[in-house]
RNA sequence: GGGCCGGUAGCUCAGGUGGUUAGAGCGCACGCCUGAUAAGCGUGAGGUCGAUGGUUCAACUCCAUCUCGGCCCA
């Protein structure tokens, strides 16, 4: 009990409205994240927003998840790539969608199944001596296990969604789904047999897709080689970087735009003077590119020379340069006109073996001969093997595959260097540095070597009359939004340019190619009648149905070809497909057959990846669905940048700048992360670094403190004092048309994936309109006004209105923080979880610009009065702004009249202030660009009120208390009644 | 080497179709408050808009070249 003769100031603080809340002021987030999800759990809330959602009628919007491949923990890149995923999915949400969130993982493919030979290999077993059914299933535990550690990192990062019931390509009914999928492109005539060099790696015995080889330089051998011309006492030069692919020579490219010259030998330098003999010999002649000759010669240790003759290579007929040693090279070598010759290096001639190279095999299909004409030399370890291949090039490997000089040369180039020497045709030699393919996995070099494959054609018709893939695509591609939109090109002349698909694998962790090889080596889909080939599918269908991919590859042919064709002679292809058509596929056992989308036309409303996934998921999702419903499975293609470190470069384990995603849930929370997510331009590329973090902890605390402070002034808040807008103050009415703009600006950036917008707009909201000019305007209402005064009542209810809005605006990006300042506020009877909340209606009736425009004018004038109170700060004449009662001059009318109604001491926080229409004197304060008004700091005069602190004239006080101003002796009357 | 994209204050971002002293928030410096207190408020200093050349009366905004960086490819 308080005792009322007392006059001690601290008497009225319990009279006063503090704020209160339980809600601290730090966050505590690495301990509480967890927490909530684990909350999130037990309330099943991805099913509730589902079932809430649909019960009020909610349109659905899809955002299909690309799938990160099973094989490692979470790294910083995936985990920004799903809380992007995650703020495009509870942005949307929270706009009144039903927005859906199957997560998904890639599962088969080389990687997995390098791992677990590893594993193999450790305990002992080489990759024949583990069947492949064994192998498959510990290709499944393997990724199983990174399957549930990436669950669990990016469930650690806040991302709602359908955990429980992801996608995995590895599901049987995915493999199933996957299949179906690949039959319908067969059934669809696209698909092609054919041999084609194709980068193959020796090592891992496989081929390779481009996605799976990185470029490094390679220390090789280069030699120039000598191809007799039949009939003529000259020889044309090639230049190679590749001695192992002469034996396998069918060709000589040239390009007849090259001016070429017959090139003849005078001198060459000594052996004393080199160390060793020069191969080239005077009086030997040589055809060479003109801008070549020079340096071929120089190589060659030719110290003197003439140009004898022009010479045009067409026509002529080479014999191979091993010729004279063996049987197999007896061979004519002919000429071919390709456009892939330059004389920009090299000899201006390029040795052509189908075989190994892709231009090789381009040039002379282009020359009329065909696939089938092609010598195949190397097996499929890279080691020659052929019989009738000369002896001493037996056996020998290029690539040593296996033992610590694994991925080095093999001794090919040298046993062919050696016999070129032996037949007089190598010219010179030498080593050199080029970038070449390796395997991403092994690193060790890849070859180029022709084997069957499947393909995928791009420019070949469907059966039904459907136009080629590559067109289907490109218009899809123009029917496509993409977020940025000059990513668009990007892609599009990506499926402009690209090859076929070559879609076949000679591997075992994956889905089979599930066709049937007919005698003639037409595959059973075209070598069959319709009706019979579908019968085929069905049985395949059927036996995957009920025993999953192993059903295939156990089977016989005549398990599917019983009754329908004879089995005879049929042969079951046992590759699997690439990686990228599982992927491709996602769409269809996620969406079309869970039901989310028309199995027919439908689409998913976003794909969201790495702007790397132009070349990889976004393309293969493409063309699946081209090739089976002729149209993106996309509406919008939003592509996000990489993660870079603060000097914009790249991260890497190597330079040290990596930024864990653990580490920063652990030291900073996890919603730090999610608010640089949120603030940083995610079209380019995204950096990071500590220091940006700590930003980013700042703002957080900025956003968490006015939801704080909220919560604490909204205490015991309740509707019953809330106020119309119509009978608010000014101040209040321009607050909620500050609300009511962002309103419109919040739904629109959410809209539009423009998180940064959302961002930007709520920290300028929070620092700037609420903290620095209402909240600080209105602290003495809110704490000194009697609770029925109509103007703290009014504060209040924008207060809520302000909470209740601020609270869904920020719950995409912190989905924490905002649940649990929800769980307190005055609102949290609406909802079991913030989370289960949409942006509510914000009237349009609040928004006036009029009045919006009058309040701008009147900070412009409180800006000059600030102003001069900090020059009277400087010089100890004043602390507070209470201490203040400023004259404020003012010569333009408008911004004298914009005060009409209002107090301008309040507005300016100080004890008094006087508006005087005048110039006021020259010792006035003034800014230069508020010209007009001018500010005499005058010290507030009177005693300090003990409750309010403001300065007033005892005179006025009421006599029961004489030390507080009247409105503070009426506030205290009517709370000590009360109580 | 080729294709596509980007380079605005210390940081994160704004800056329709070229046009007055290039903006915001944060950070920083200084000061105030001590009834949002490991908070809050105020004032201030920071950018010739990657570089160079050009078009124009006028360019951060258009063009060219270069440079740095990213993704993809060779």
């Amino acid at each position: 009990m308080t005792d009322d003769t007392k006059t001690n100031a601290n008497d009225y603080r319990d009279t006063l409205f503090l704020p209160k809340t339980e809600f601290p002021m730090r966050g505590g987030l690495p301990k509480a994240e967890p927490k909530w999800i684990e909350r999130w759990d037990e309330m099943r809330l991805y099913d509730r927003m589902r079932e809430e959602a649909k019960a009020r009628g909610a349109k659905p919007f899809i955002l299909h998840d690309g799938p990160p491949y099973a094989n490692g923990p979470i790294h910083l890149g995936t985990a920004m790539n799903k809380i992007l995923k995650d703020l495009v999915v509870r942005g949307h949400q929270m706009l009144g969608y039903d927005a859906s969130y199957i997560p998904g993982w890639d599962c088969h493919g080389l990687p997995i199944e390098w791992k677990v030979e590893e594993e193999f290999r450790s305990k002992g077993r080489g990759k024949d001596d583990v069947p492949g059914d064994e192998f498959r299933a510990a290709c499944r535990a393997y990724a199983a296990k990174w399957i549930e550690v990436q669950k669990q990192g990016f469930r650690r990062c806040g991302v709602e969604g359908d955990w429980d019931n992801p996608y995995l390509t590895m599901n049987f009914e995915s493999e199933a789904a996957t299949v179906r999928e690949f039959l319908s492109v067969a059934m669809s005539g696209r698909l092609v047999r054919g041999s084609k060099p194709i980068m193959w790696s020796p090592v891992e015995r496989t081929a390779l897709a481009e996605a799976e080889v990185e470029y490094h330089d390679r220390k090789v051998p280069v030699i120039w080689v000598k191809f007799p011309v039949q009939g003529e006492d000259f020889s044309v030069v090639i230049w190679t970087t590749t001695p192992w692919t002469i034996p396998a020579n069918q060709a000589v490219s040239f390009n007849p735009d090259i001016s070429y010259g017959l090139y003849e030998v005078e001198t060459v330098m000594s052996e004393e003077e080199l160390g060793f003999a020069p191969f080239a010999a005077p009086g030997d002649k040589y055809v060479l590119a003109d801008a070549l000759a020079e340096a071929v010669m120089d190589s060659a240790k030719v110290s003197g020379f003439k140009r004898v003759s022009d010479v045009d290579p067409k026509g002529w007929t080479l014999s191979h340069p091993l010729n004279e040693l063996s049987d197999f090279y007896k061979h004519d070598v002919p000429m071919l006109a390709g456009d892939h010759v330059t004389d920009d290096a090299g000899t201006g001639f390029v040795h052509t073996a189908p075989a190994h190279g892709e231009d090789d095999f381009l040039v002379w299909i282009a020359n009329g001969h065909t696939a089938s004409d092609i010598r195949d030399i190397v097996n499929e370890d890279g080691v020659y093997e052929h019989p009738e291949l000369p002896e001493a090039l037996q056996g020998l490997d290029i690539i040593r595959t296996s033992g610590k000089k694994r991925g080095e040369q093999g001794k090919a180039n040298q046993e062919v260097m050696r016999l070129l020497t032996e037949a007089g045709n190598l010219l010179s030699r030498g080593v050199t540095v080029i970038r070449d393919a390796h395997s991403w996995r092994s690193k060790a070099p890849v070859i180029r070597r022709a084997t069957p494959q499947w393909f995928i054609a791009m420019d070949k018709p469907g059966t039904n009359g459907s136009a080629p893939l590559r067109d289907l695509a490109l218009k899809a591609l123009e029917d496509t939004g993409f977020v940025p939109p000059q990513l668009r090109n990007r892609i599009t002349s990506m499926v402009a340019d690209r090859p076929d698909w070559l879609i076949s694998r000679q591997r075992n962790w994956g889905v089979p190619i599930t066709l049937l090889v007919s005698p003639g080596g037409e595959p059973h889909t075209y070598a069959l009648p319709e009706d019979k080939a579908l019968e085929v599918n069905k049985r395949i269908l059927d036996a995957i149905a009920a025993e999953g991919v192993e059903a295939w590859f156990s089977a016989e042919p005549a398990k599917f070809l019983d009754g329908i064709a004879d089995p005879a002679g049929w042969e079951k292809v046992t590759d699997v497909l690439d990686v990228w058509f599982d992927s491709g596929t996602t769409h269809a056992f996620t969406l079309r057959d869970r039901g989310i989308i028309d199995e027919k036309t439908g689409q998913a409303d976003v794909y969201l990846e790495g702007s790397d996934q132009h070349r990889g998921w976004f393309q293969s999702s493409l063309l699946e669905n081209c090739a089976t419903r002729s149209m993106a499975p996309y509406k919008q293609v939003v592509t996000h940048g990489f993660i870079v470190d603060s000097e914009g470069k790249k991260m890497s384990k190597s330079l040290g700048n990596t930024v864990e995603p653990q580490k920063v849930a652990d030291q900073f929370g996890i919603e730090i992360l999610r608010l640089w997510t949120a603030s940083s331009d995610f079209t380019e590329d995204l950096r990071i670094s500590d220091d940006i973090l700590k930003t980013n902890a700042e703002s957080y605390r900025r956003l968490r403190n006015t939801l704080r402070y909220l919560l604490g002034a909204l205490d015991g808040y309740d509707e019953a004092e809330a106020v119309d807008a119509k009978d608010m103050p000014g101040l209040e009415r321009w607050v909620l048309h500050r609300l009511a703009e962002s309103d419109a600006l919040i739904r629109k950036s959410y809209a539009a994936f423009d998180f940064k917008r959302v961002m930007s707009a709520m920290l300028n909201f929070c620092g700037v309109d609420l903290s620095a000019i209402y909240f600080d305007i209105r602290k003495d209402s809110l704490y000194c006004d009697a609770p029925s005064d109509l103007r703290r009542r009014s504060t209040r209810t924008v207060m809520a209105l302000v909470l209740e809005r601020l609270l869904v605006w920020l719950a995409p990006i912190m989905p924490f923080t905002t649940e649990e300042a929800f769980l307190i506020s005055h609102i949290a009877g609406k909802a079991d979880s913030v989370h289960l909340l949409t942006f509510p209606e914000t009237p349009e009736s609040w928004l006036d610009a009029a009045h919006a425009a009058r309040w701008e004018k009147i900070f412009k004038v409180r800006r000059v009065v600030t102003g001069a109170l900090e020059v009277e700060r400087r010089e100890k004449r004043i602390g507070a702004s209470l201490e203040a009662a400023p004259e404020v001059y003012i010569q333009e009318k408008s911004l004298i009249e914009a005060f009409e109604g209002e107090s301008p001491a309040d507005i300016f926080i100080t004890s008094g202030a006087e508006l005087i229409d005048g110039a006021g004197t020259l010792a006035a304060y003034h800014l230069d660009d508020t010209p007009g008004v001018a500010v005499l700091p005058k010290k507030a005069d009177g005693i300090k009120c003990a409750r309010s602190w403001k300065y007033f004239d005892p005179k006025t006080a009421d006599p029961a208390y004489p030390d507080i101003t009247p409105r503070d002796a009426e506030a205290v009357r009517e709370i000590r009644e009360k109580s």
